[in-house]
DNA sequence: GTAGGCC
């Protein structure tokens, strides 16, 4: 356990300004972005300089985080010498004009929000070093990778030297069209490496060996594209992991991962590695820091993490049917007071019964699942992110980054449980909620319970972020909801 | 027949 010297652990301190702030990524609603005044902080400038205190060793350095509800706070650890600076714009980055022109015309954004702030210079600065890095959902943290991505790439050499993993095909797809954005103006090309469609279906051995410069997968494709020499990693500078806690946990991705980390660590000489989560457990927390060494890291504690911008809910129903009734009679009923929602279920066989059962009552939604086959998935999140349907059922499939700001509401029809154990999985909780009240927008989430199970998850949940949720007084009366939603700051 | 991602 050769301990990599960390350096010490700090503290950065923002108050949380109340509704309006102009994150970077508010890219959908430019109107509001573009007459909403500069970032109204007080301190603007975070300074990191004071903080990154050389490796000591000890805990005489060591500030303690504080749990004052209303401030957010990142605890940082910067390893080496070099001193960052906080960005207050995008300008100090040294980010070429081209890409400049895509921050600002194509995403409309202003100033970088606070992860941005924090995490640009430690990607952009040399030498490059790894970083880990934890921010809320919702903040921006897409920006963070895709910039360095595009910024790293040299745009004369025709070969892919960055490279992004995502655990789910509509989160690479997602990714690729912010990039596509973002870059507009730089002439850098992508590749999306997820599985083919059935239809057109081109075996690996007759594809062409790729040539962009940016390529954006999941981890199958990629490792079988790698394995073909298909994907060369010779020239990869920066390798990115999305939802990393996911793709490195024991139960998740890791031994792809792991298998392409290997690879490119072997074949390309002094790759960057970003891993970006807005959750990391104890247990991969202490894994990713164990594998990707000598970096950057900044967390968030778990008290601090749950959107105080989106409220949550217990609804007490009777049994499985009274589930129903409510998403029918009270959520569908209601589709006037909020926008788009989200309907979470345990399983893909679930997902089919509450569409089956809501479209007999005539009710208009899609549901998905990894069972479903690729073009019908992307249709659906096509129509939902055109916002021609309103109401999406689906399994933990877009739990994670999944990114319609017009989801103001999530239902959660089954409580989040880990695979192979009756624990709650706070992880894909938190992750859930996080598609509503996206950069700071208002939302509400209903968590229907039915058994004294599901009570004890709730609250062994409630227990772990430490942050006690409200009741509906009565699944049956409308007015509840009502109240609900009008607390919640939706009406 | 427990999500998701592969052959």
């Amino acid at each position: 356990m050769a301990d990599e010297s960390k350096g010490t652990e700090v503290v950065l301190k923002e108050k949380t300004t109340e509704v309006k702030r102009a994150w970077a990524d508010e890219a959908e609603e430019a109107e509001t972005s573009l007459t909403t005044p500069a970032v109204e902080s007080e301190d603007p400038k975070l300074e990191l300089d004071s903080l990154s205190i050389k490796d000591e060793g000890a805990d005489s350095n060591k500030i303690l985080l504080l749990d004052e509800p209303n401030e957010s706070d990142i605890q940082t650890v910067t390893s080496g010498d070099t001193v960052y600076t906080s960005a207050t714009t995008f300008e100090e980055l040294n980010l070429s004009p081209e890409l400049l022109r895509g921050l600002y015309a194509e995403m409309r954004f202003k100033v970088p929000s606070k992860i941005q702030a924090v995490s640009l210079p430690m990607i952009l600065t040399p030498p490059y070093k790894n970083l880990i890095a934890q921010a809320h959902n919702g903040s921006g943290k897409t920006t963070c990778f895709v910039l360095g991505m595009l910024s790293r790439v040299d745009p004369k050499r025709k070969v892919p030297q960055a490279l992004c993993i995502c655990p789910t095909r509509e989160l690479a797809i997602q990714n690729q069209e912010v990039l596509l954005k973002m870059g507009k103006h730089t002439g850098i090309s992508s590749m999306c490496a997820v599985p083919e469609d059935s239809s057109r279906y081109i075996p690996i051995m007759k594809r062409p060996p790729v040539t962009d410069q940016v390529v954006i997968g999941t981890p199958g494709t990629i490792k079988k594209w790698m394995s073909a020499k298909k994907l060369s990693t010779r020239d990869v500078k920066i390798l990115v992991f999305d939802e990393a806690d996911h793709m490195l946990a024991e139960d998740g991705f890791k031994d792809d991962s792991l298998r392409i980390m290997k690879d490119i660590e072997r074949n390309s000489s002094g790759c960057q590695i970003l891993l970006f989560s807005a959750t990391f457990n104890d247990t991969v927390k202490e894994f990713v820091s164990r594998v990707v060494k000598d970096g950057n890291q900044l967390f968030v504690k778990k008290e601090e993490l749950s959107l105080d911008s989106v409220k949550q809910y217990k609804v007490y129903c009777p049994d499985e049917l009274a589930k129903i009734q409510v998403i029918k009679d009270k959520i569908f009923e209601l589709g006037q007071k909020w926008g788009q929602c989200i309907i979470f279920v345990r399983t893909k066989n679930s997902a089919t019964m509450l569409y089956n059962a809501l479209e007999n009552y005539g009710y208009d939604c899609t549901s998905i699942h990894g069972n479903i086959e690729q073009a019908l998935r992307d249709k659906m999140v096509k129509e939902f992110k055109d916002g021609l349907t309103k109401v999406l059922i689906s399994t933990d499939l877009l739990a994670r980054g999944f990114d319609q700001a017009q989801v103001n509401l999530v239902v959660n029809f089954d409580l989040p449980v880990k695979y192979n154990s009756p624990e709650p999985d706070y992880e894909v909780y938190l992750h859930r909620i996080g598609r509503a009240g996206r950069f700071g927008r208002k939302g509400a989430v209903f968590n229907l319970l039915c058994t004294d199970k599901d009570e004890k998850i709730m609250q062994e949940i409630e227990k772990y972020f430490n942050h006690q949720t409200s009741t509906v007084r009565d699944w049956q009366i409308n007015e509840a909801f009502e109240d609900a939603l009008k607390d919640a700051g939706l009406l």
